[in-house]
Parts: C-alpha cells; sequence; structure tokens
DNA sequence: TATATGAACGTCCGGTCGTTCATATAGTTC
DNA sequence: GAACTATATGAACGACCGGACGTTCATATA
C-alpha cells in the first residue's frame, strides 16, 4: 500500500478542520463572516491564530469552506429529514417545519448563518457572495422541485405557480428567525407554522393530508 | 431677544447632522452600523474623522440617531403614502407597495437598512439594539393597526388573526429585499407583490378593491 | 536511522479602528 | 472692541485586525 497512506498526521488535520469550520459556522451565524476575526475565533477553539495557516491560505479560503460546511449542515438538519416524510405536500411541510425546529433548537447561536451572512455579503462581490448566492439559489430550486413534484401527484392544484410559492415558504422561514431573536420566539414560530400550513392546504385537494393547526 | 437666539453657528450644526445622518443611514444600509466606520464615513461626507467628536459623544450616539433617521425615512417614503389611500384593505396593500417601491427605487443603496442593522445587532444586547427592537415593534403594530382598521370596515373576513396577517406582510416584504439583491430583482418584487395581493383578496370579501393581479 | 512533511506555535509588521486633545475659526453676546 | 461658544481640524493614542515569518514537534517514509 504505497498511496494509501494512514497518516495520523492528515487524520489530525481534518478532525482541527471540522473543528475549526463547525466553530466558525457558529460564530458566523452571530457575527457574520467578517466580523468574525481570526483572533476571536482561535480563542474560541483554544488554538493559535497562526495555526489556521497551515489549512487555508488566507481568510477568504476559510470563509467559502464555511459556507460549503454550513449547506452541508443545512442538507443534514433540514434537507434530510423532509425526505423522510412521504413525497408531495407532506414532504413540503416536513421540510417548513424541519426548519423551524432548526431554529428552534438554537443548534446554532445565532440562529441561521445564512440569513447574517447574506446580509453581510449581498453588497460585496466575490467568490464568498458568489458562493452564498448558488446556496440560495439551489436551496430554493429543491424547494421549487417539491412544489413541482406535490402537483405533479395531485396533491397541489395545477395552477400553482411554484417559483412563486416557493419565494412564499423561504420568506416565512426566513422571517421566523428574524422574529424569534428580536421579538417573540414562541410566537415566530407559531406564526410562521400557522402561514405555511393553511396557504399549504388551500392548495391541496385534500387538505386532510396535513395537519388541521 | 435674550434666550431665543438666532444662531447661525447651531443651524450650520443641524444642517451638518442631518448630512452626516443621512450619509450613515445609506452606508449603514450597505455595511451595517458597525461595519461603517467613521473614517470611511467622513471620507463619504468629505469631513474630518474628529469632526463627529463635535455632534455625538461617541459612536454609538451616532448609531441611535442613525436609527431613529432610518425610521423617519420609512415613515416618510412608506407609512406616509398608504396613509393617502383609502382606509381598509386597499391602504394594507399601498402599504406594501410603497415598501416595494422604496426597494425598488434604490433609496438606499444597501436596499433596507433595516434588515441590515436586525441581522447585525440581533445578538448584541445594548441601546442601539432596544432601539432596533423598538422600530421593528413599532412598524408590526402599525400593519397589526390597519389590519384592524379593515376588518372593521368589513373588508377583512372577521376571523383573521391581526398578528397571524401583519407576519405575513412583513415576511414577504422582508424577503423582496433578500431576492433583489441575490438573485433576481424583477422577479423578487413580482412575488412579493402578487403574494400579499392574493393574500388580501382571498380574505376581503369584495375582492373588486383590489387589483386583479 | 535519516529525511521529509503536516500541524501548530510565538512573534512581529503595517494598517485601520474609535477616541482624545490642543488648537483654529467663525458667529453671538456683552 | 472683548469674552464666549459652537463647529471643525490635524496629530497622536492604544487596541485590534489580517497576515508573514521562522521554529518546534509528532508522524511517516525510505
Amino acid at each position: 500500500m504505497a498511496r494509501m497512506t494512514q497518516d495520523g498526521r492528515r487524520l489530525r488535520g481534518l478532525r482541527s478542520r471540522e473543528t475549526i469550520l463547525g466553530q466558525a459556522v457558529s460564530l458566523a451565524s452571530v457575527e457574520g463572516l467578517d466580523g468574525l476575526s481570526l483572533g476571536r475565533l482561535a480563542a474560541a477553539i483554544g488554538i493559535s491564530k497562526s495555526g489556521f495557516f497551515a489549512h487555508w491560505r488566507d481568510k477568504e479560503e476559510l470563509q467559502l469552506d464555511a459556507v460549503d460546511w454550513a449547506a452541508r449542515q443545512w442538507r443534514e438538519h433540514i434537507v434530510a429529514p423532509a425526505l423522510r416524510a412521504p413525497a408531495g405536500v407532506r414532504r413540503l411541510f416536513a421540510l417548513h417545519e424541519a426548519r423551524l425546529r432548526f431554529y428552534a433548537e438554537h443548534v446554532l447561536p445565532g440562529g441561521c448563518f445564512f440569513r447574517a451572512v447574506q446580509a453581510e455579503f449581498d453588497d460585496r462581490p466575490g467568490e464568498v457572495r458568489d458562493r452564498i448566492v448558488r446556496a440560495l439559489r439551489d436551496w430554493e430550486a429543491f424547494i421549487r422541485g417539491l412544489v413541482e413534484e406535490a402537483i405533479a401527484l395531485g396533491e397541489l392544484a395545477p395552477g400553482v405557480d411554484p417559483a412563486q410559492l416557493a419565494f412564499e415558504i423561504e420568506a416565512l422561514g426566513e422571517m421566523a428567525v428574524t422574529h424569534s431573536r428580536l421579538l417573540d420566539e414562541r410566537l415566530a414560530f407559531a406564526h410562521a407554522r400557522r402561514a405555511v400550513l393553511q396557504r399549504l392546504r388551500g392548495l391541496c385537494p385534500d387538505p386532510s393530508l396535513l395537519p388541521e393547526d
């Protein structure tokens, strides 16, 4: 086994990378990707600032990986659970509920990584912004796909505009974070849940597929 | 005329204050209230950095006044035009359209001051956060009031929950900014407008009060 | 055993940040 | 005119930032 080495150094490095990225995403959900300084990130983990440069060329490379890491976390916590629900309108609602659960359980101290960095980078051209945009585009395309699937299954009225409905679901999900952090947390989730639920029931020929409230 | 002085110094000072605050709100809509540095703010106006301290004790005092200034701008550009529409469901929709127009006309280079600073300060306790929260609370109370008025006028079904509907309208309005800055601007406004319009028409006993689309 | 490599460290640099201070300039009041 | 005050300036400050550098240590390869 010549090339495929069992290198304890690389393993250690991979573990460090994961630790750092997880902490970076957590902190960035609070202070943003740029507001987060390497010094404070290092202090939060308990390593030295210069240790970063063994893993990333500069801060931007770390930011790029942090976006990818957050997208992966999103898929694991929100997309994956939804895919366990039956396809159609129930899966669509399961997706929304998984998102609200993710927020309610405070997986990230700042609530939502993407909300923080979208507001931060929407005016700042560059690779980081591009990657954030791509993540958002993929996410909304995924919602749109679920809507189309529900229409194909006859669980949503055929006249429904998938992009329009995806926009609405995304809006209500995101407002849940804002409201929960600045005003009333319980109310925020209740409003966000009820809005999507009633919207879907109104478009669904068989509302009994969904809970009443 | 002993006390009531015609002081050209104070007048000049007031004008400077307004200029500075307007520019501060513009820049903060892009980079946030903290991301905005005094040096760059001074450079954008063409004054010296230390000139600020003739008007404000420290940066936080300026931030507090900037929040108030932005709230005033919001009232003038969005609340005031809506109040010229007839009370009821038409006024509610006029409010939403005024908001979308405010975004579409790029009054602020960053799109929305409050969106930027909410994401920035939701995790940072202090007076600035408190003032941002108060502005948001007042704004949603205003929407809620318009909903209640529409119900009282019989233009919305009596079963409507004002807080719930206000939440939905606010969510769709805010998502218009995010979408317009990161994805497709035209689509963003179209989706946000149509979502609220169809929602109101669905709740309104006389949908002819509102445009068809 | 000798050599190479990846991870992590401590130190230092140039630059920017908010803030302070002494000073200059107008405009107002006596 | 002198005394006073609001507005603005430029120079300097300590703190912190991202990043560069040489070094140390543990591990892997030959």
